[in-house]
DNA sequence: AATCTCGCCAACCGCCCCATG
DNA sequence: ACATGGGGCGGTTGGCGAGAT
């Protein structure tokens, strides 16, 4: 027997979400907080079933969304931990907050996917390449084949191992530098059996908000996410405000509101907006979330990203230890390291 | 100019995990 | 210990826009 839908199929809305809608939900959440999906429908009277509210709150209206291109440190960022995490996206997304797990599986599978395969044909047709000239100088038996094939696949599962370190590596080292990340570097330095609290506590003594211009110009306000959203739905409104019901493309929404409002503080539009977001309305009762400024809260808080945390530590701290063990060891295998990353490096 | 193809991405679906009674 | 329900996650799909023909 399996478990009936979340909602009712009757009478669910499918489909774009609306700037109306976007509105209703966005309003409610800031009145009442994320959570309790559930209610949400009834409390709104939206049309839409539990998750979808969820979802559309976590992948689009949430504060602190970055929207557009994914930088070259993202994009490592992004196939380091795959290599280390494999698809769990939610994970992924919990070293880049301000991309949401969707975003990031998207770019996978759209970009990243295509570029890695390219990279790999590339390299085995080089490989194959160089097998022909081998057999062919050496006249060489199938026992040589697989003696050689054997030891190709060695050294192959060496380098894994070594990208996967790497891979560890690069991302600690990436964030020191601009990516958000602190919390795993911190937290492996100081904190080995680090607790979600604990990692959280680090962010926000570290993350403080955007330190290049660039990200200060990506960095989303709740209240600017509706704000992004607002001018369009105006906008559209007066176009054909008989027509207001029309389920309009959201990304199509957003893009032209960017460019009608470059700038994230679009202050002047957020004042005059009756959504002055209040970050305390997001507030719970933990003491993470009363430890962290407000910024980082309205970041943070609330929100499924800090579960994803909680989900990869088993792996993190394996991974420390690894790490710390060998650090040593390491030294001496970077030459072999160096060769196994020039593949990859071209890439970028 | 019209049609076709392809890529992108928001949203949906179904499974799983975990909290609660 | 078990059943139930809510929420989270990853895979997949469908609609739309852009570029190609």
């Amino acid at each position: 027997m399996g478990r009936p839908p979340c909602c009712d199929k009757v009478g669910v809305k499918k489909g774009p979400w609306t700037p109306e809608e976007d509105i209703i939900l966005v309003s409610y959440i800031q009145e009442h907080g994320p959570g309790n999906w559930r209610s949400v429908p009834t409390n709104t009277g939206l049309l839409r079933c539990s998750k979808s509210c969820r979802l559309r709150w976590t992948n689009y209206l949430r504060p602190g969304i970055k929207r557009g291109n994914f930088t070259d440190q993202e994009e490592k960022m992004i196939i380091h931990l795959q290599a280390l995490l494999g698809n769990r996206w939610a994970a992924i997304a919990s070293y880049l907050p301000q991309r949401t797990d969707n975003d990031i599986k998207n770019y996978w599978n759209t970009h990243l996917k295509k570029k890695l395969n390219k990279m790999q044909t590339n390299s085995s047709d080089q490989e194959n390449l160089e097998n022909h000239h081998r057999s062919r100088g050496s006249n060489s038996s199938s026992s040589s084949e697989t003696a050689m094939s054997k030891g190709k696949w060695e050294r192959r599962l060496q380098t894994d191992i070594h990208t996967a370190k790497q891979a560890l590596c690069d991302a600690l080292s990436l964030d020191n530098k601009s990516v958000n990340l602190p919390e795993l570097s911190s937290s492996i330095v100081t904190n080995p059996n680090s607790q979600i609290h604990q990692q959280t506590v680090v962010v926000k003594s570290v993350v403080p908000p955007p330190q290049t211009s660039q990200s200060m110009t990506t960095y989303a306000s709740s209240a600017e996410n509706i704000a992004r959203l607002l001018p369009n739905w105006i906008k559209k409104s007066e176009k054909s405000s008989h027509t207001s019901s029309e389920s309009i493309g959201t990304t199509q929404t957003q893009n032209s509101v960017k460019e009608q409002f470059p700038s994230p503080s679009s202050e002047g539009f957020e004042n005059s907006l009756q959504f002055g977001f209040n970050n305390s309305n997001y507030s719970n009762n933990s003491d993470v979330s009363q430890s962290i400024s407000p910024e980082t809260t309205s970041l943070f808080q609330d929100e499924s990203k800090p579960k994803a945390e909680d989900v990869q530590l088993p792996p993190l701290s394996f991974l420390e230890k690894w790490l710390l063990d060998d650090a040593t060891a390491q030294e001496h295998e970077d030459n072999l390291m160096n060769l196994a990353f020039e593949g990859s490096d071209g890439m970028f």
